[in-house]
DNA sequence: GACAAGATATAACAGCTGTGATATCTTGCG
DNA sequence: CGCAAGATATCACAGCTGTTATATCTTGTC
């Protein structure tokens, strides 16, 4: 026959590219050709493996939400409260690595105000890391709650997180991971 | 001797119209072109009043956050409490104007990642508004606090501003002006 | 009304962009 | 080996980009 590439392993390979280059000149700098360099290829393996630079740039966000989805990892020994600051914690950009999925996420948001199936990729995953903190929250309430209560609280903190990784990002200098989690602790509040 | 024009104020006129496009189609649409297209005039006047796309770029945030902080407004008659809530409240993006400054915000964020200038910009609007929120806290205190503390709690605060704001720019079906107030009231707690 | 200076418009430039057509190369199967 | 199919590379295309040089227009001053 032929070759025979493992095709879904080279898209992530070449969106892990993509999101290198993004996370260095952002995504105006993110053509087809600087990405493919960056991957030591040709824009005509990109080509090969994505119709479209939309579809590059919609996987590209997909995987980093995924990888960073996959990262929570469910801690089954923790009791409720140590696993939503854990879940908290792991979404902040404390490593090189929470760095370059916040680094995506942002330089995207504001693609996603013009392109709707990147908007949808983002809301979901807001929706299904909310979700997560609603099934803790309730699970772990020393005090039956109610599901709105419930919502309202992951809200917060998902906010909390959102803002000191924006902040964070905005002036790393005065935003140090230990200063991070202090931010989160003291934000935490009945929970910590 | 000439014609006279207040170059201040087209200047302005031009960022707006930055800003604008911006907020339609995102920074990567923000081309000469368009942005003069979009404040009716030419590419050649564009660069009479600007030295640089980059120059015309900073500008434009730097008028953006500074609109914003304008739109503040000292309110000399409320408590400290309630001017802490307004300052917040003000800042979320409750109304057009707040929602273009806040894409514009957003926009920016990843550019500022590959230009030293702009991050510079962003930082010491962040670091205004935070010594601001500070001086409300220490004033309005019950107890006497200490700087540290206050200084903990008002980037707790503008966490959870920007947290709120930016799932509302993702998600804006299910993020009205009220339940954005709503949000920032249930994180706001002893403040309340 | 003439002049000058600034405001605005036009046009050209080299470079980069995404896309698609086409070629070459690699590899597995018969 | 020979062939075919998929992987990769090359190239050309039209369109857009930022910048700059140059032209035309407008208006205030003398």
């Amino acid at each position: 026959m032929s070759k025979m590439v493992d095709v879904e392993q080279r898209r992530l390979e070449l969106a892990a590219a993509a999101a290198a280059v993004i996370a260095r000149r952002g995504v105006a700098g993110a053509s087809l050709r600087t990405v493919a360099a960056e991957a030591g290829w040709t824009t005509g393996t990109l080509a090969h493996y994505f119709t479209d630079k939309r579809e590059l740039l919609a996987f590209t966000l997909e995987t980093s939400l995924e990888q960073r989805r996959a990262r929570r990892g469910e801690r089954q020994d923790l009791i409720p409260a140590d696993a939503i600051r854990a879940s908290l914690t792991n979404a902040l950009p404390l490593d090189d690595d929470g760095r370059l999925h916040w680094t995506v996420t942002v330089a995207f948001a504001s693609h996603a105000s013009a392109e709707p199936e990147l908007q949808l990729v983002q809301r979901d995953a807001y929706r299904e890391f909310r979700s997560h903190l609603v099934n803790l929250l309730t699970d772990g309430a020393p005090v039956p709650t109610t599901l709105d209560d419930a919502v309202v609280e992951a809200e917060r903190l998902i906010a909390l997180v959102d803002g000191i990784a924006l902040q964070a990002l905005f002036d790393p200098e005065t935003w140090p991971p230990g200063r991070q989690v202090e931010a989160l602790d003291a934000g935490l509040g009945a929970l910590r």
